[in-house]
DNA sequence: CATGAATGAGAATTCATTCAT
DNA sequence: CATGAATGAATTCTCATTCAT
């Protein structure tokens, strides 16, 4: 089932200050290109001139292009949970409706200022190789999603928390992901009607008075 | 800003019955291709080999990969608007629940189904030079859901229908693209999540006493 | 023990006549790229130049400089029958002695005049990509010197027979092969210590009065 | 007519103990690897890190790959030369077949036991830029083995030495490297048949008696 | 017209070798 | 000086597309 594919794994971390330079130009420019033209079009040799690296120099470093891909999907997984993680913490102790309007909010910035970010997610889905990257995207979203819920929600509900994180997760990512293409304002527009759809979903599941 | 990609057009519609099955068979292989080994891996050739048709007969149909996608494209919305029309027609005068629920249900069987429907989704996503395809299939959708909530809905909401129907569409395909990968029972869970949160989302457009 | 190594095989042979000189033209290329510069300068690149033929024909026709390099042996191996079978049949009924020196005037022929013929030897031995043509070179050679000697030893002898072949199969190729370098007249002498040892030690093997 | 390829000479001779063994590391990696993978796929990288010296220091000390592999070719002729000369001091004063009989059995050990050494033999004859090697190899055993028969052989055979030489030469290697590839108790069967051939075959050049 | 053959351009990847700290 | 980093030039191989018969 699982046809092993090219390694995803970067080659060897740079130890002094000169080769992490060349390694986040390197991702850097990955990100560029994935916004500008697409993981079609995304090549190593590209990649390099963009970054000024000599393409061996790459080589080095990443054994291939997707290995490239995924490190830059952790780079910005980690500057996701900072940003989200910031929203949250601001959130406080806060009801779950502040909290969604925090997270949501917190991703679409992160979505439309972080470049390269959805095309990550876009490239991660067409392209085999990078398969196993799923497990490291939206699972491990669900995944913290569905504890957070079952502390919170009716015990009635106990049973489909699993479905719900899934169906939210893909929801939000969806609708966050077309909003970014539009102007601000209908930006907004439409990320109110996410808020509200989720609101409307949820209420149930965490609201003793409503359903 | 539109930077005038490769034509998608198909070269000619084959009048005679040789062509339109060597057509037939192309697209077959496409989608088939797209199925298993994903956009990245089709080539030309490989289509061309695959449907046991040269190379070179292909490109007489075709200018390029991309019309190829596009052609599988519509096919595959032609035959989608056959399920859904077939779905909705059995609905009836049925209530917008019952719409609903028979549409995602035909929706989620096509594309379960389809061989290729899904890749070709997502490829449309990674290629600028079918970007123009995205008009074609989601907006499509949209026009028509928008069409359709209009004219049933409450007069308060006009104003949101625009984004209610984008929402709507975005979920729904995210959730049932997501549903599609697993096992029967679960799928079958999840779509029913889906149908709460639209249910519970579009009480209050539709129904006087909702909300 | 056997790690597979890339494949050996030609791609597909041609049909057209077109197709069968281009092939032929890269064998030929092949053969003089290894005379002139040795295996360790051969690239696939300088054979398609030489050969006046894209490198994408090349790869259309073999799947690596390995598998043209096999293609060049079998070619070879051919003519060489050829070469040989005509001296052996020219010695018709004449006595070991006799058959010997044809044998070797013919193989030594060969090796001078074909172009490549050494220097694919030498490549087999160093790629290991190559040793499974070992098999197709000297130990065909060798069961078929085998054969020809059991017939005709003596009986006492019979046991030796397989060492006996391989010692003689050796030492002709390297004689031979060190003897091409020399000019014309110094080749003739060398290659005449090698019939008188070869003469020394095979007669008590054959012949009732001798050792 | 002679190209005049890269440099082969080592660039400095280490005095020091540190640098001494740098290089010794050096050179065993090369053989290791040569024997292991051939020498199609040496790379100064991969002895480098297989010595565990930094690839500069390498060039520090070699100007270029053929420069290690002349090192290395070096070095075992100085040990093959202890091996065989030890051979050759036990046989005393001993008849030529006694002679042959030890410097056949010591030069086989030799293949057997040193790692790289039938490699850097192989090597040699595909690398241009190494040819001027064979003349440190063959023709230096060659002059020796010239020297050694003239002294010992009759008159009448004197214009053939040379000849006799080379082919003996050309002969034992062929026969030993092909030997070192049996099992123990082939092997050995072997090379009594190659003793049995020269034996033959030299006969008639020292013995009064014979032929 | 249907098929085998061809091809220019470019992608991935590696190598021998040198630089900078 | 020892080490990490850099690099220009190749090398292998594939692709979309067109030609010739």
């Amino acid at each position: 089932m699982s046809a092993e594919g090219p390694s995803l794994d970067a080659r060897r971390n740079p130890t002094q200050k000169r080769g992490r330079e060349t390694v986040d130009r390197l991702l850097d420019a990955t990100a560029a290109l994935l916004e500008e033209a697409g993981f079609e079009a995304l090549t190593t040799n590209k990649i390099a001139a963009r970054a000024e690296v000599n393409v061996a120099s790459l080589y080095k470093y990443f054994p291939n292009k997707y290995a490239l891909i995924r490190s830059l999907a952790e780079r910005n997984m980690e500057r996701q949970r900072e940003v989200i993680g910031a929203a949250l913490a601001e959130a406080g102790e806060g009801d779950w409706k502040k909290v969604t309007d925090l997270a949501l909010d917190g991703f679409l910035e992160h979505l439309v200022n972080e470049p390269g970010f959805a095309a990550v997610g876009e490239a991660i889905r067409v392209s085999p190789a990078l398969q196993e990257l799923e497990t490291a995207g939206f699972p491990a979203m669900i995944e913290m999603l569905e504890e957070t819920i079952r502390e919170r929600c009716l015990p009635k509900a106990r049973r489909r928390v699993p479905w719900i994180a899934r169906v939210v997760v893909a929801t939000g990512d969806a609708v966050l992901m077309a909003a970014r293409l539009e102007d601000p304002p209908d930006r907004t527009k439409m990320v109110n009607e996410l808020k509200k759809m989720l609101v409307a979903y949820l209420s149930p599941v965490f609201d003793e008075d409503a359903g």
